[in-house]
DNA sequence: CTGTAGACCTGGAGGC
DNA sequence: TGCCTCCAGGTCTACA
């Protein structure tokens, strides 16, 4: 489920029912995630108030005062906004943070790859967020930029802006449909594109996330209440799932690769 | 440093 | 129905 349109759909979902709040109970049902919930947590949350929500590439931070838990949603992970804690947990739903409101934040994740840690420091020093790229959003992120990082690098492009060291957040949808409307192909090694075509790159990677945002911001209201599902996975891929179909662009069947074991999809014809 | 494969999990789809 | 294989929106870790 989340890409980064997803992250920000959910961090601008339940920040309304966090902010100012106290938290005044944290259950765990199953702390094995990808890293184990840490044991006490319950004890260190006891009537923290949430000062902020904001989001570094696809973890999404909550300022308690006096440290941040870190939450990140793996391949599977949701959070929705309950009105009260009375509703039972389904068998996925490993956490829950009650707050003073009423409200309760719960996390649903059946394959278990995401996570929820505490850390007393900045949260961008933690060891996972550290070294992460420009947000994909930014300025920052832009064709010379890319030109210098991807100077070195010999592997296909869409690996590269896949690592979340070279820029965060770009998932394996993004990343293919990015390339799409930047008519490159995924296979094409980094170091052997353009500084012009890396600006293509940079700015359809940000015109189909800031898109992604929109169309799931428009179903934002249904937030609360509900799985967190939005109309974002509607909206229509132009290569992405789409093997053996016909290019929107040519018509050409789409192609799908696998690289670095993730399904990779293009136009032969569209993109070079 | 760079690049690649494996690891962590569950569930759905499709073939036989 | 049941069993098997493959696939899935992520990314850290180990190793060549």
């Amino acid at each position: 489920m989340p890409e980064l349109p997803e992250v920000e759909i959910t961090k601008q979902g339940i920040e309304p029912f966090l902010l100012g709040q106290t938290i005044k109970q944290f259950t765990v049902r199953n702390r094995k995630l990808r890293w184990p919930i840490p044991v006490k947590l319950h004890q260190t949350l006891q009537n923290l108030v949430i000062q902020a929500v904001s989001r570094r590439g696809k973890y999404i931070l909550i300022d308690c005062t006096v440290g941040w838990l870190i939450i990140h949603l793996g391949m599977s992970g949701s959070l929705r906004v309950l009105t009260s804690k009375e509703e039972t947990a389904s068998k996925h739903e490993h956490y829950d943070i009650n707050l003073n409101n009423g409200m309760t934040i719960r996390y649903r994740d059946p394959r278990r790859f995401g996570a929820l840690l505490w850390t007393n420091k900045d949260p961008e020093k933690h060891r996972l967020l550290t070294n992460l790229g420009p947000e994909p959003l930014h300025d920052v992120l832009n064709g010379r930029f890319l030109y210098q990082v991807l100077r070195k690098k010999s592997s296909p492009i869409k690996i590269q802006i896949m690592n979340n060291h070279i820029v965060t957040g770009v998932g394996n949808i993004y990343a293919n449909e990015s390339l799409f409307h930047a008519g490159i192909r995924p296979t094409r090694q980094a170091n052997r594109i353009s500084q012009v075509r890396l600006e293509r790159l940079s700015d359809a990677i940000k015109k189909t996330l800031k898109r992604a945002i929109e169309v799931g911001g428009s179903s934002l209201q249904d937030f609360y209440q509900t799985d967190g599902t939005t109309g974002y996975f509607q909206q229509e891929y132009k290569v992405y799932g789409r093997t053996g179909e016909p290019c929107h662009t040519c018509k050409t069947p789409i192609k799908r690769v696998t690289l670095g074991q993730r399904s990779s999809f293009y136009c032969i014809v569209c993109q070079t």
